[in-house]
DNA sequence: TGTAGGGTCTGTAGCAACTACAGGCTCAAG
DNA sequence: CTTGAGCCTGTAGTTGCTACAGACCCTACA
């Protein structure tokens, strides 16, 4: 039985070389929930499926996106055990988009000092430096 | 003389307050090496001058810029031991800025995706939604 | 049949940059 | 003399991984 399915999944190695994820990742997801345990061989060797690879795909884009693990768990129903409804996926998005938006002013704001104050630089061999004085004074 | 120190000085909670750092920061910055041991009273409590203040609000500023701890211990000269010219602080600053905006531009993707996606949504009580279509499927 | 090499298993430690305790001193005010 | 605030230390937790060490296992080749 269980050699039956091991002939038809594939291992943990397969699992990271198709989706692209790193190995040791793909148990980091697991020992936190947002991979199932597969079932393993006699040996122990994990047997992982097409879901199990469709599941971790989708955790690798909602990264991607910049979901958080705790979203990611919301957005595939791991929170309450039911899948989210769309006004609850929209609501989370809506959310990581506000913070997304907010990360993003606060680097232009950095971006725009770091860069005014590096042209000012005369780039020699002095210790005189408009960084460091917009460091030093207020 | 150590009491004379100590009364010219300010404790951790007082170079807490006037710069607004958290206290166990301000702990941390020493075992890191960002801020010097500084003198003790006969009991153990660490007795701050203006220069720490001074020090600590350079590496908060820095901070605040989004450098590393790496990069601010370049700033201030603890790397070599001796301070930096404009030179090399230019250089550091501007490899800063190249990464601030790789981040910004992978915001920004990331924000066309999340604002074009979510607007799709209709924000009702069903399972079927654009977002998690986007996350699913290539 | 033996063995060499890969792959996988487990638990644990490390990264950045803090933050938050617990349990014990010390210090100043009343 | 007591009370409460502040300080001391070491250590653990945070997020999202990544990288071992040391032990198994499995396949291919001689």
């Amino acid at each position: 039985m269980i050699d039956h399915e091991r002939e038809s999944g594939f291992t943990r190695g397969d699992l990271a070389r198709t989706t692209g994820c790193n190995i040791e990742t793909i148990r980091y997801y697991e020992k936190t929930g947002l991979l199932p345990d597969p079932p393993r061989t006699d040996a122990g060797y994990r047997i992982y499926s097409a879901a199990h690879a469709t599941r971790l795909r989708f955790i690798l884009r909602a990264r991607e996106l910049g979901f958080s693990m705790e979203d990611i768990r919301g957005l595939m129903g791991l929170e309450d055990g039911a899948a989210p409804t769309c006004a609850e996926v929209k609501e989370r998005t809506e959310r990581h988009l506000a913070d997304v938006r907010a990360k993003i002013a606060d680097l232009r704001r950095i971006e725009k000092v770091l860069s005014v104050t590096a042209a000012r630089c005369s780039g020699e061999d002095v210790p005189d430096c408009p960084v460091l004085e917009t460091l030093e004074g207020s």
